[in-house]
RNA sequence: GGCGGCAUAGCCAAGUGGCUAAGGCAGCGGUCUGCAAAACCGUUAUUCCCCGGUUCAAGUCCGGGUGCCGCCUCCA
């Protein structure tokens, strides 16, 4: 089967067919650097960093461009605010934003280009605009005329006519036509600015996109992401300078991601209900967040709760525990002793089937637009049938033992390295999940383990009521206790 | 006002014309266990918001209705 993306243009499933073949181009417009990232900013990055890590697993040599827009409104209010140059506040956010997106295990993209190291060409392609006739000056000010560009509207679905009936009065009276955008802003006094054909000032927001995209992708690339809320204006824009500049669309597939919402509702500043990530992490393990958001669609909405990231932790601790058990199987039954896989028994063959029958679905669901939800379905298939084989095959000859644990741990690997999930050691998942439960508790590890020792003794004595009652004791902090004939070992649920 | 989306079990969530409607969480019964936990086995939607239509066949397509949401202004 072939890959499939929804195009948000078409607003249809299309064919993905690259322009050249065996490699991928994509543009994600990423974060203005102006505050930490929130749960939305780690949405839209989790979300495209599983389409490049599928891309690339299925062969495609994948260049990943996501920008930094570092110069911006909102970047020099804060930085009048706190009083410092803008290139402190930008920088401190693009820091924050690199240190959150490593916790998620987010990819470093292959080019991670600014706005403000790109004036130049940002500055050629509204020369360009201005000379092709579709963008005029006025005061310093440059404006793309949408009136000039007939296919304006075509990425969300909208005429111009429409617009203009419900667009609300725009204040600034220098533009044609309310609709029409800035490329570039005359600066005021005091405000950070670079020299152009007229005047001091910075560039507008849309056009860095198409002036880096078109640097490090070309005039076409494969696919352009964001959220949803940019399809309109940013990329009906950024559609608009682009083409009228060079006479081609930017972007073959345009691809949308939904957003996050908590309650039922939008997030938003004025309600108050901003997520960051830096703030979810000291409570979760990054990993819930990636399963979390990869249990939906990427272009549904997402509702955040504490609920569901609790959910999703035990659907992560149960995958793990299965990762755990299998390492251990591993170990007992290395890799160096396993039967060649001609010798095989019948029922061997089977387990091995249907492990490679699974991770073909898997396969089958992301390449049918990168239907995470649906794939997952099949790695907790994959859980099930793995478990069911340790559990239910203890005689089988150990080399056949060790072909099968060999095979279950490569489907799991190829399933952790396309989704970012379930790819840790189980031991440091557990490690790192304990910690954090520990803290978010306010517990304190050696009096946990203080009273597993009393329990043990108790135990060792048959001394059930009392073992029974530490038990309880430790069940009111949330730490639950397994028995093993090696020891008790105790989790944090 | 314009454009677009969604409605599937107690909850979350795949499925967009045809085998038994994935998967996760929660629940229940069993195996295991000193008791538990984990794991395994079994079980939990005769039905996919409502009404009508197309079709041999619809959760899936069409028309109408109801409810919720997003965009149209900076926003992942």
């Amino acid at each position: 089967m072939s890959q499939k993306i929804f195009n948000t243009r078409t607003r249809t499933k299309e064919t993905f067919t690259p322009i050249k073949e065996g490699a991928v181009g994509i543009y994600v417009c990423g974060i203005t650097a102006y505050d930490v990232c929130h749960i939305g900013h780690a949405r839209a990055a989790v979300v495209f960093d599983v389409v490049v890590r599928y891309l690339r697993s299925r062969g495609y040599e994948v260049t990943y461009v996501k920008n930094f827009t570092d110069i911006d409104d909102k970047i020099i209010d804060r930085a009048n605010r706190e009083g410092v140059d803008f290139r402190e506040i930008s920088e401190r956010y693009i820091q924050a934003h690199d240190d959150d997106m490593a916790a998620l295990g987010v990819q470093t993209p292959t080019v991670v280009p600014k706005a403000t190291e790109h004036m130049v060409e940002m500055i050629t392609l509204i020369k360009n605009l201005e000379e092709k006739g579709y963008a005029y000056s006025v005061a310093g000010d440059v404006y793309f005329s949408i009136r000039d560009f007939k296919p304006y509207g075509g990425l969300s679905g909208r005429n111009l006519e429409e617009m203009m009936a419900g667009a609300r009065v725009d204040v600034n009276d220098k533009k044609k036509n309310p609709l029409d955008f800035a490329l570039w802003k005359n600066s005021k006094e005091g405000e950070p600015f670079w020299e152009s054909p007229w005047g001091k000032g910075r560039p507008g927001w849309h056009i860095e996109c198409s002036a880096m995209s078109g640097r490090y992708l070309g005039e076409t690339f494969d696919i352009h992401g964001g959220g949803e809320d940019l399809i309109f204006p940013h990329h009906e824009n950024e559609i608009a300078q682009s083409m009228a500049s060079t006479g081609k669309p930017p972007a073959n597939y345009w691809m949308h991601n939904g957003f996050v919402k908590i309650n039922s509702e939008k997030m938003s500043k004025s309600l108050g209900n901003i997520f960051p990530v830096q703030e979810i992490l000291k409570n979760y393990h990054p990993e819930i967040l990636r399963l979390f958001m990869l249990q939906s669609h990427y272009r549904s909405p997402v509702d955040y709760s504490e609920e569901s990231l609790t959910e999703a932790r035990t659907a992560l601790i149960r995958g793990y525990r299965t990762l755990q058990l299998l390492k251990e199987a591993r170990m007992q039954f290395p890799a160096e002793a396993r039967q060649e896989s001609s010798g095989l028994s019948e029922k061997a063959e089977s387990y091995i089937s249907r492990f490679a029958k699974l991770a073909e679905k898997f396969d089958e669901a992301m390449d049918d637009d990168f239907n995470t939800a649906q794939a997952l379905g099949y790695v907790f298939e994959m859980v099930r049938l793995t478990n069911n084989f340790i559990v239910e095959e203890k005689k089988m000859p150990a080399p056949e033992k060790a072909a099968i644990l060999e095979e279950a741990q490569k489907v799991f690997d190829r399933f952790g390295e396309v989704l970012g999930v379930f790819h840790g050691d189980p031991d440091s998942f557990f490690m790192a999940d304990q910690e954090t439960e520990l803290r978010k508790r306010g517990l304190k590890i050696d009096a946990i383990e203080d009273l597993v020792r009393q329990r043990q003794a108790a135990r060792q004595n048959k001394d059930w009521s009392r073992a029974d009652e530490l038990r309880k004791e430790l069940a009111a902090m949330n730490i639950v206790l397994k028995d093993s004939p090696a020891g008790t070992t105790w989790t944090v649920e």
